[in-house]
DNA sequence: AAAGCGTGGTG
DNA sequence: TCACCAAGCTT
């Protein structure tokens, strides 16, 4: 007979699960928390240079929650998912009222905490039995019962969240919420799984039935739609760009952008709203295109020389590009920051 | 329920 | 090259 899931997984995570994670070291609530918001969506070597970054600047809450939104959008540049950011800054400033959680739901009702995130969060910072289900859990658990129906349906969801109780221990919960994402993304990875070097392969349904590889089951995805746009590269005399804050919902919301329209013939009206005339012909520069989760961004980027003329209806900015180009102290798009890079390099 | 929300790595 | 998707949450 087999010793049960969690302590095969256990024994396994002793002598090859990651023990020298950043945020392990050390496993505050603070610096859990902010690891586990980083790394929703994102696999962790992305993550680690940003949570140092971060947290050499934010140390600890009080910090973060002092902090101005532009401040914290500019550390969360290039790692996307920016109401992530947002979201943060607003739990930060909540907890310093309030207190910081000890429990999932306590956790659950912060902005940006979910069911999965919450439970991560309990079991890591505080060794507390909590039941996580994320992307990694999903994967191991959908292979080792056989569940194929698709992973998005809330059947399929029900499913995984009671197989993931069933198998959460009662001791050692830190370590157990940290063996299984190990496995996951280690072992049980989604591509080329190493089922030899799985601790629980003996009665993995999927292996038996030689269907680790069609499993788990996703849906298709939709297309996606291209939107063509026109971004306005707004120089003045002295070096400087012109960005504006982009509306806070939305894709790049909070951050800092080039002007953004429809088509050409739109530039010129954007221009008058921005309280701006140009001293010259449209420059045609580069094309930006970027894909999206959801769609895809095919822009032209069209360039003058302008100043200020009458009053703005919309707030801008100006900064030296310079100093957009390597150190904003603006959220920036991670295209938008590629293209201004590129442009100081090549002129 | 399904769509919106980023970016970079990968096979 | 390109479709897929990674430590999900919000609306």
């Amino acid at each position: 007979m087999t010793a049960p899931f969690a302590d095969r997984l256990l024994a396994w995570f002793d002598q090859h699960g990651r023990h020298d994670l950043p945020w392990q070291h050390p496993r505050t609530p603070y610096r859990v928390w902010l690891s586990e918001i980083m790394l929703q969506q994102t696999q962790v070597v992305t993550v680690i240079p940003y949570f140092e970054r971060f947290i050499a600047r934010f140390p600890d809450i009080d910090a973060l929650a002092a902090a101005e939104a532009d401040a914290v959008l500019a550390l969360w540049s290039g790692l996307g998912y920016y109401a992530r950011a947002r979201n943060l800054h607003a739990a930060a400033r909540r907890m310093v009222e309030a207190g910081v959680p000890d429990s999932v739901e306590g956790w659950a009702q912060l902005p940006g905490v979910g069911p999965s995130t919450a439970a991560a969060i309990v079991a890591q910072a505080f060794d507390r039995r909590a039941v996580i289900l994320d992307g990694n859990v999903k994967r191991v658990l959908a292979r080792h019962a056989a569940v194929d129906t698709p992973q998005e349906a809330a059947a399929t969801q029900r499913t995984l969240w009671a197989l993931a109780d069933e198998r959460t221990p009662a001791a050692r919960a830190a370590d157990y919420t940290q063996a299984i994402m190990d496995l996951g993304a280690t072992v049980c990875r989604r591509g080329m799984p190493r089922c030899e070097a799985c601790p629980v392969s003996d009665d993995c349904q999927a292996r038996r039935q030689g269907r680790v590889a069609e499993l788990p089951v996703r849906r298709r995805r939709k297309p996606k739609p291209v939107r063509q746009r026109v971004l306005l590269w707004l120089e003045d005399g002295d070096g400087s760009l012109f960005v504006e804050k982009r509306p806070p919902s939305g894709i790049w919301g909070g951050l800092a952008c080039l002007p953004v329209v429809e088509t050409t013939a739109d530039a010129e009206s954007r221009l008058d709203a921005l309280g701006l005339a140009r001293d010259a012909d449209w420059r045609e520069q580069d094309r930006l295109r970027h894909v999206f989760s959801h769609f895809e961004l095919d822009a032209r980027v069209i360039a003058a020389r302008v100043a200020p003329r009458g009053v703005a209806e919309s707030a801008g900015e100006w900064h030296p590009i310079e100093r957009l180009a390597h150190d904003p102290p603006v959220g920036l798009p991670a295209p938008v920051q590629r293209l201004i890079r590129e442009r100081v390099a090549g002129h």
